[in-house]
DNA sequence: ACTAATAACATTTTT
DNA sequence: TGTTATTAGT
């Protein structure tokens, strides 16, 4: 209230923040200081009086939520920012629906099944009705699923609806609509809720209970929304919901920016916001204060190629700085090294710290070469993304244990305990149990701790391990109300077997498990302490602990961001940050734009705007770089250069003749081809046979490299010129000339897509066609 | 019912 | 290439 520097901000910027008499949209280019507008908003909210709790400030991502709360409590006092109703969609209405729980059926504890248990479930139900397990794809059918969720179509509507049908029948999984109805049932049956359910339930409550829609409506004096490009329908929903009367709302976007459709994301919610609401104001921040005039306009030329945006002009008005440099590597692995090379040098020479660098790809499975190189060259570095913690099987099958004695009903949860530590309740068994679960329309736990109720054929010995087994988890329920979350998590881990279990082994991989172990316990212990800190000595509970962790996926990065490393992320996971010097690295075709992408415009023009994502992100210096040679699924594949780099309007750019775009020396060979390629090298090598549906199925195929292998040394001498060829990796190509003799022949070959190529014939892998 | 071996498979992004 | 599911053998 009193010290709000207004000053700090430009015109447009400050209009944002002070129009709070009516809904608003404010699209805000790469840069313009967007989070700088929300928390100054909110802030200035805060000083006309307005009580924290009754500000809702939804974001996407938990960092998100993070970052603006560390910001806000700068400019007003934490105990009001603490008062906040800030978090991400999920986790927002995940709190809501545990307090409004009576109301749609669910227990307040519900559990949140997380992607691989939804998968899991599927996969249940997809043998239990004997569908073709080939055709069905867990993750295909859920994606459907998903995509229904995300438009709040229920299993009834999605039965009913002949184009859904149609597209599922499309798909080969026409009873994609029968799965979705008992996935449906099955959830609620096992008291748990999937990451959509949240939204889909939270739409349902306030539609279905005005009383308690006005409640929440009355509350929220003001509701903010940050990355509104990223909203699905149903978060829309929601939102026009809560303030449909009071129309006191300000989202905040940018269209150019959308980059998770995969998602369900819609950016028809930001360009129909307007219409929805009708007396909206328009804010755009134009001017961008991040990156260099060159950065800003070679993105500005990129995304020109994009159709159906709002109109914007985003402007530096730092200095022109670098152009963007543009590097061709002869492999992944030379990029790697070439990259880490730069690093060092512009560490170096240009100062600019380690925390200053980041590597950007598209697909994780780029960071390994990154890191590789880095390790070889000391550079400190720090992988972003990737399995979380929790994601890692010695954890999930510990919280699997905290789940069920929170929840006993939770299906996945006893599906993936109830034989480990093993105890004798095998596969058999458990199908049995979910057989008789299904039938008589109750959880397994019904049937689990009932069995003699139910007539599941099953003898003495397996009976009572059973009962044992429910005893074990009827002793840890006796405690989740009086024992704290820290105390009964050790409790659990001793007596369920799992520590004895894993604290067995020595060898490495066991030391990791069993550090991981104690990792989970420790961080149960410190989320006790800070909790019982924060808000006074109200026992934490079990159930307490779960509901944080459901819907984290980022692993803490408290002790280790302050140390100074280089960032290997994906582009999607480097949204909404900054770095003095980027690598955008694997700018191929195929790879960035991703293969899956290239069939539709749609997804393309979303690669686009994942190019624009990743070039934004630099402050100074931009770096491009893309492989001739890549290592994709094992085998190594040719790559041309990504068409993203034609996009860009050439005068920003600088194409750097680095040495290896000469054609390929000897040298070569030796650091890069004689261990991967060398026929000779592996003679141990089975000569596949190839397999005839992958003839079939992709027509017209050449000879496996395999075979190629074999013909290499009888073809060799008889190469003459003229002759066409079909090399491995640089694809066919007529042989031009000849030289040398012996070990050292070489031809020199004019290829069709690579251009002129010298062979060393002892070397080269190719059939004469 | 458990273990080891083999086959299959899928490789984009995440609350 | 790595993981994960299925199978065969104990």
């Amino acid at each position: 209230m009193n010290n709000l520097k207004l000053d700090d901000l430009n015109p447009v910027q400050r209009e944002a923040v002070l129009y709070c008499d009516g809904p608003s949209l404010v699209i805000a280019g790469a840069g313009s200081g967007k989070t700088r507008v929300l928390t100054y908003k909110i802030a200035y909210l805060l000083s006309q009086g307005m009580e924290p709790w009754s500000i809702l400030a939804l974001t996407f991502t938990n960092k998100a939520a993070e970052e603006m709360k560390a910001r806000i409590a700068q400019q007003v006092d934490l105990f009001q920012a603490q008062r906040l109703w800030m978090g991400t969609f999920h986790s927002i209405f995940a709190r809501i629906l545990r307090m409004e729980h009576e109301a749609i059926g669910f227990s307040q504890d519900f559990t949140i099944y997380d992607t691989t248990d939804s998968k899991s479930l599927i996969r249940s139900i997809i043998r239990e009705m004997q569908l073709d397990e080939k055709t069905y794809k867990p993750a295909t059918v859920l994606s459907h699923i998903s995509a229904a969720k995300n438009r709040l179509i229920l299993p009834s509507q999605y039965q009913s609806n002949p184009q859904l049908y149609k597209a599922d029948l499309a798909s080969k999984i026409p009873a994609t609509g029968e799965i979705y109805k008992r996935y449906w049932a099955r959830c609620r049956q096992a008291d748990a809720m999937d990451f959509d359910d949240i939204l889909v339930y939270t739409y349902l409550l306030f539609a279905h209970k005005p009383e308690i829609l006005s409640k929440y409506e009355n509350r929220f004096d003001f509701v903010l929304v940050d990355e509104y490009q990223d909203t699905n329908y149903a978060q829309h929903a929601i939102v026009w919901q809560l303030t449909q009367h009071k129309k006191k709302v300000c989202v905040v976007g940018d269209d150019a920016q959308s980059i998770y459709s995969f998602r369900g994301a819609n950016i028809d919610n930001i360009l129909t916001f307007q219409q929805l609401y009708k007396d909206s104001k328009l804010f755009k921040l134009e001017r961008n204060y991040r990156s260099t005039q060159n950065i800003v306009e070679a993105a500005n030329s990129v995304i020109k190629h994009n159709r159906g945006q709002i109109y914007k002009e985003v402007y530096s008005e730092k200095v022109k700085g670098d152009p963007i440099h543009v590097f061709n590597y002869y492999s992944d692995l030379e990029e790697a090294a070439g990259v880490a090379k730069k690093i060092l040098n512009i560490n170096q020479y240009d100062h600019i710290g380690w925390n200053e660098i980041a590597i950007l790809y598209r697909t994780n499975a780029q960071s390994r070469a990154f890191e590789e190189a880095f390790r070889k060259q000391d550079i400190p570095y720090r992988i972003f993304g990737g399995l979380s913690f929790y994601q890692r099987k010695e954890v999930k099958d510990m919280i699997a244990y905290f789940r069920l004695a929170v929840n006993p009903n939770d299906e996945e949860a006893i599906k993936r305990v109830i034989n480990y530590p093993v105890r004798g309740i095998g596969d058999t068994t458990l199908q049995k149990i979910m057989k008789a679960a299904s039938e008589q329309n109750v959880s397994l736990w019904k049937v689990l701790s009932h069995l003699s109720d139910y007539s599941v054929g099953i003898n003495r010995g397996t009976e009572a391990r059973i009962c044992n087994f429910v005893q074990l988890i009827e002793g840890f329920r006796a405690c989740i109300t009086t024992m704290d979350a820290a105390k009964l998590g050790r409790k659990i881990a001793q007596e369920s077997g799992v520590m004895q279990d894993i604290f067995k082994g020595r060898e490495p991989e066991d030391i990791s498990r069993q550090e991981n172990l104690q990792e989970l316990l420790d961080g149960i212990n410190q989320f006790v302490d800070e909790r019982v800190e924060e808000e006074g000595s109200e026992r934490i509970l079990m159930t307490h602990y779960l509901q944080e962790i459901s819907l984290i996926s980022d692993l803490d990065e408290s002790d280790d961001n302050q140390t100074d490393k280089v960032s290997l992320m994906t582009i999607h996971s480097a949204k909404g940050l900054e770095f003095s010097a980027v690598f955008i690295v694997g700018l191929e075709e195929n790879l960035f734009p991703n293969q899956m992408a290239m069939t539709s415009p749609r997804e393309m023009e979303e690669e686009r705007r994942l190019f624009y994502v990743a070039l934004t992100r630099a402050k100074e210096l931009c770096f491009l770089t893309h492989a001739k040679n890549r290592y994709r699924y094992g085998k190594s594949e040719f790559c041309s250069p990504s068409s993203f780099l034609e996009e860009i309007d050439p005068q920003f750019i600088k194409r750097d003749q680095n040495e290896t775009n000469t054609p390929i020396r000897p040298r070569r060979f030796e650091r890069y081809g004689l261990e991967e390629h060398l026929p000779f090298r592996r003679p141990i090598t089975t000569p596949q046979v190839q397999r005839p549906s992958q003839m079939t199925s992709t027509g017209v195929r050449v000879a496996t490299p395999e075979v190629a292998v074999e013909k290499t040394n009888t073809n060799a001498g008889t190469l003459t010129i003229g002759t066409m060829i079909e090399h491995t990796r640089f694809g066919r190509g007529v042989v031009k000339a000849l030289s040398g003799t012996g070990i050292d022949a070489k031809a020199t070959v004019d290829f069709e897509n690579v251009g002129v190529k010298q062979l060393l014939l002892r070397f080269a892998k190719f059939t004469i066609l």
